[in-house]
DNA sequence: TTTACTGCAAAATTTTTGCAGGGGT
DNA sequence: ACCCCTGCAAAAATTTTGCAGTAAA
């Protein structure tokens, strides 16, 4: 068993998985699959298909989409929001990391994971509750990380006195 | 203090909060508050829309867009997915419950809602662990209820049965 | 060689925006 | 009377579908 190559062995796992599906490694697939497992943020449909692209100029948008509809039915990634933050695009991630809620500071977007026993224990109380079988779970947590919260106060500050500002009209400045 | 009108109050309670906000109470935006206060299940914009329309036939579907928008910026109603399990909309309701996971059936799309001490022990521990200030929080759990674990386990054999059959053009039938 | 998969074009779905007029407070 | 809010039309953003050709196994 070798524990030296953490990142070469989730890549292998998930190919094996998809091959047992039958599915076929295109190098599309391939470019996506690296994309997803390795970028270590959170992607949407459109950044990841901006990101392929530099890799393979003729990938095609239907086609990430199509990849992610199928990596998701399969079980390989989870699709999430992200509290709609950043708007109303779906963001993904591989499925080979251990169960975690998502913690998005509404300020700066910044986006934290946690994996307490919380989690855990809620999977088991609605399981034996509802005699429900899970098959996955999500959690988000919307809300001000330490330093937003600070800057946030000295924001409110301010409006307070400059109250009576008429609204900007942005776009016309 | 009565206690025998449990469905005005909320109605009541939301309303105070949006003067407070200096927002103004127009007609449709009472039908679509009582709506999503008092109509028992999850909408999503369309259904709403639809339902509003159906009191009011005038009524816009941008006015519904605008109007979700504004109660979930004033933190009047949550935004929910329910695991994409009925497609890529959005569903809504009141926030004037207390905090609850949805559990969602990924075979029937049956929704059910779990009020336990883990989702208070969670938001401690994210509180304390970052240091952060929650907002709001999310929890969705896909997996399949008791009433469908027998049914998925009967249709899995019944597939076995048949292997081989013809991918079905439904479109055709 | 078979047929799952891709790219392209076009459509469908979901949501936002600009603007003129209407209604709440 | 003020100006926030609505309806309408049009656009934008996101995702899906049909079909002919391409490439993985």
């Amino acid at each position: 068993m070798s524990s030296a190559a953490p990142s070469a062995e989730p890549r292998n796992k998930t190919r094996e998985s998809l091959k047992h599906h039958g599915v076929r490694l295109t190098r599309q697939r391939q470019i996506l699959l690296d994309l997803i497992d390795n970028s270590g943020e959170h992607l949407d449909a459109e950044r990841l298909f901006q990101l392929a692209k530099e890799k393979d100029p003729k990938l095609n948008r239907v086609t990430v989409y199509r990849t992610l509809k199928m990596l998701k039915e399969s079980g390989l990634v989870d699709e999430l929001d992200l509290m709609h933050q950043a708007g109303d695009q779906h963001f993904y991630e591989t499925r080979l990391k251990q169960e975690h809620a998502h913690i998005i500071c509404l300020r700066c977007g910044r986006v934290e994971e946690f994996f307490g026993e919380p989690l855990q224990k809620l999977r088991r109380q609605v399981e034996s509750h509802f005699g429900f079988q899970i098959m996955l779970a999500r959690t988000e947590i919307g809300g001000y990380c330490a330093h937003c919260q600070a800057l946030r106060a000295q924001e409110m500050r301010d409006a307070a006195e400059q109250p009576a500002l008429p609204p900007v009209r942005r776009k016309q400045l």
